[in-house]
DNA sequence: GAGCCATGTGAAAAAACCTCACAGAAGGTC
DNA sequence: GACCTTCTGTGAGGTTTTTTCACATGGCTC
């Protein structure tokens, strides 16, 4: 035979959604099950491979090694799985495209669209996840969120509309925290990247006003935010989390931020064609807004950050 | 949520089986199951997607256009998958490990290996899919199988084996086909390329005595073997087809070969590392060297092929 | 220690999947 | 043209996998 026989496929994708949701029951929602069948999906599938992919207790669940480089390389897969489906053209009107960061729609703007679709239904929203530069009219977006310090070099015209601030701070597994760590403390430790974002680090040592950078003991970069919130909470070293998407994490004693979060230079912006916004581009971009203006600030920073809302 | 439901992966799966095979029985053969199992999924995946995804006659099924791009898209996510599904280490004794391209595997070797096993049960063999170069010790390969022309530049310390004539010509549906086919006609069809053998056209040219190729009217390039064979059983185009890989479906009657086959100057080699050849390496490649020979040859150039073997 | 949260699990139900056996369709052979 | 071969479609029924429900368990916070 050419193929070998696989896990069911079932139980990778079931513990793909748990590697980039972090919480079993997270990855039932988006599958739309159970808790109890994706626990026990994960659970063959460490028996079939025999290998431990989970570790920690119930409560504070996490990927080990091997369950996080699975994880990893299964993303991609599924994504690409999803992207060659064919999709069924909606009969409905034709749906407002917003794109945004994966990490960012999972944590962020999914959890809040049920607001703005009960105080507009008649404007069907469509999230569609990219992680790098888009086209409005090759991608057919009409509006696109993305993260913009003061340094970005804008290379298309373009409307872009601050609505929330960028908090970011280290984040790290509770395990190599102490009580009052210092910046050094930090400093000596593995950093965590995103590719999507990899001057986090530099733009956050601009905001605890440190002119050097030290270099890193050593570096390891993500694919994705997901991931990388993983690795932390893993505790595999040091990652500069944005607040909106470690919130939950801190909140259940995955994360801790010792040194809390600074208000970066970065700004989370909603970008808008510069000539053709429509009225419901537009009414979005508000609901963005104002929603931004409504999200919690974290806790400011030099005090142990121990979550809550 | 996050993700729509997709169709059941276990169906999909099903028809990139279908779609690398060009037909059922063998899909099934491959996934282990029957051929019903093959079929329902298939058609459950198209009432699902509500495209269709085969066409023609029962006997001669082919992809559809769509089916063809929702096949290709699929292959290489499956690859993914399973490259990154962590394998139990085989307790018995070191495998063999045989590098080649996937449809060579898929269409000669694997259904040879058997014959391999009876003689030396107490070696086993390991098939590592592989398209472009390769490294003994990093991939940990001992043995590889490459179509070779006398032009090509030699980059690695090895010894080649010449074991198969590559014995290849031009093929296509039978309803492109007329019954006594000119260069000129061949020349005036859209042309199938891979990405792994490019110059096939240039290849099969030279070896008909003809100094000049002419441009085509359009080209087509495919990431596999097996996809560029199912577009030309699709009506696609003309593509060059390697005589080991179309045979079945030349008996069939899914495709035709108006011109035959011609010996290239290319041949099926297989590779070994300069020095340290095992023992069981060169069994191997001795065993590689018989079956070959007894590979029955292709009809000869210039009548209209009616396949046979 | 009461309360909360997330996962683990037994048993039963539901769904998905597969097999068997036969039918039908197309092509090849003599 | 009758017959044979090959491959897919399908009805009925069985098997396996997956899911659910309800409750247990373990860790954490206050």
């Amino acid at each position: 035979m050419a193929r070998r026989q696989l896990p069911s496929l079932n139980a990778l994708r079931a513990f793909e959604a748990f590697g980039r949701h972090g919480r079993m029951t997270l990855a039932a929602d988006e599958l739309c099950v159970t808790h109890g069948a994706v626990s026990r999906q994960i659970r063959q599938l460490e028996e079939q491979l025999g290998v431990t992919l989970t570790e920690g207790p119930r409560s504070r669940l996490r990927l080990t090694a091997e369950g996080l480089k699975l994880a990893q390389a299964l993303s991609p897969a599924f994504d690409q799985i999803e992207a060659a489906v064919p999709r069924h053209v909606q009969a409905g009107p034709k749906p407002l495209v917003v794109s945004c960061l994966p990490t960012f729609a999972m944590k962020w703007l999914i959890p809040r669209l049920p607001r703005f679709q009960a105080a507009h239904p008649e404007i069907p929203v469509r999230v569609a996840e990219s992680n790098g530069p888009f086209d409005f009219k090759a991608d057919g977006i009409d509006l696109a969120i993305r993260m913009r310090s003061p340094d970005t070099v804008v290379t298309y015209e373009a409307v872009a509309t601050p609505f929330m601030e960028h908090y970011h701070g280290p984040v790290m597994a509770p395990e190599l925290a102490t009580s009052s760590m210092t910046l050094e403390q930090i400093f000596a430790m593995p950093r965590l990247l995103t590719r999507t974002f990899v001057e986090s680090w530099s733009d956050w040592a601009r905001n605890v006003e440190l002119d050097h950078l030290p270099p890193a003991v050593s570096e390891q970069e993500f694919d994705h935010y997901f991931y990388m919130i993983e690795a932390a909470a893993a505790g595999l070293g040091v990652a500069i989390g944005p607040w909106a998407f470690v919130q939950r994490d801190l909140a259940s004693g995955r994360l801790v931020a010792p040194l809390g979060f600074t208000s970066g230079r970065a700004k989370i912006v909603a970008v808008t064609p510069p000539d053709g916004a429509t009225q419901e581009t537009l009414l979005f971009r508000d609901w963005l807004l104002s929603e931004g203006a409504s999200t919690p600030s974290p806790p400011q920073a030099a005090c142990r950050s121990r979550g809550g809302r």
